[in-house]
Parts: structure tokens; sequence; C-alpha cells
DNA sequence: CGTTTGACTACGC
DNA sequence: CGCGTAGCCAAAC
């Protein structure tokens, strides 16, 4: 880790949680898509958010309130993957309620990005907030059955 | 008070 | 495709 905290993380977190409500049921972002939507901090230059960014995503998903409507299960990381401890009782919970919104995952615990991946909020939603369109997933997620069209 | 350990990710083997 | 590493801060142990 680096800096653990973003300069203003009530403020950071907020503006990720407005993204992540955002997120339709069975659809899913990233830590780092969500962290490419959201402009540098003041006082954070952009190649250490870069490197921060995502993980300070993963701050606000930490803290987000028990009581709250945030959609905070819809959130995994970059290798399609839940980032909670595996078999801890959290993470069976984010894969059983993705999992009720059709969301799912092949035999080695991952999703297809390609599949369920988001494309983010429209782009007038983004801009009304000064927010960038993000950086799209990767692909490597994919289950066999793109390849087998072919 | 020294160590450990992060709701991450890109990159190199 | 899987595994280790850098990044170099801070709070929990």
């Amino acid at each position: 880790m680096v800096r653990s905290h973003p300069p203003d993380p009530e403020q950071f977190f907020a503006l990720v949680w407005e993204i992540v409500e955002q997120i339709p049921p069975g659809s899913v972002s990233t830590y780092g898509q969500i962290a490419s939507m959201i402009p540098p901090p003041p006082g954070v230059e952009p190649p250490q958010y870069a490197r921060l960014g995502a993980l300070w995503v993963g701050k606000a998903m930490n803290a987000v309130p028990n009581d709250s409507a945030i959609p905070w299960q819809r959130v995994i990381n970059s290798q399609g993957k839940i980032s909670l401890p595996a078999g801890s009782s959290a993470a069976e919970k984010q894969r059983g309620l993705l999992e009720m919104e059709g969301v799912g995952f092949d035999d080695q615990g991952r999703v297809s990005l390609s599949v369920v991946g988001w494309d983010g909020p429209p782009a007038e939603w983004l801009q009304s907030r000064g927010l960038s369109p993000p950086r799209p997933l990767k692909k490597d997620a994919d289950d066999s059955a793109q390849l087998t069209l072919f």
C-alpha cells in the first residue's frame, strides 16, 4: 500500500458510493473502473492516483454503512473475482447476492466481465458531476463461450 | 513500540 | 494462466 487514505476520505467515499448506486442489478464494476471515473483529488498526482485509486475505492466499499442501500456487492476486482477473503461469510454473502441477480461464476470463482461488466453511467450523468468516462474493463475473465462461438 | 496487513492492479516470469 | 512484486502509508495487533 501507499497512501492508505485519500486527502479527503469522506468526500471521496461519497463520490464512490454515488457511482456504485448507478450500477444496475445483474451488472458488476471493478475498483479500478470506478477509480478511473474520478479525477485525482487535489494534491494527488495522476501517477500516484493511478496506483492508489483502486485501493481507495476498496476503502470506500469497506466503509459502506451496514444499513445502506448501496449495492456494494456489484464491485469486484479487475480479475473478475470477489476480493473479500475467500470462504469468509462476507464473500459468501457477496456471491449469493450476485447470483440472485443472475450473475454467474465459473469454476474458478470468476464472473465474465465481458458479459456482466458495466459500461458506466450515461455520459451526461458523468459530465454533470465533473467525472470521466470509465476505462474499459479487461476481457480476460471471458468464458470460453465467446471463443466457441467461432 | 516494532510488525503486519491491507474490498488493488499492472507487469514480468 | 498462475504467482510474486512494487507501491513505501497507517491503523490494528
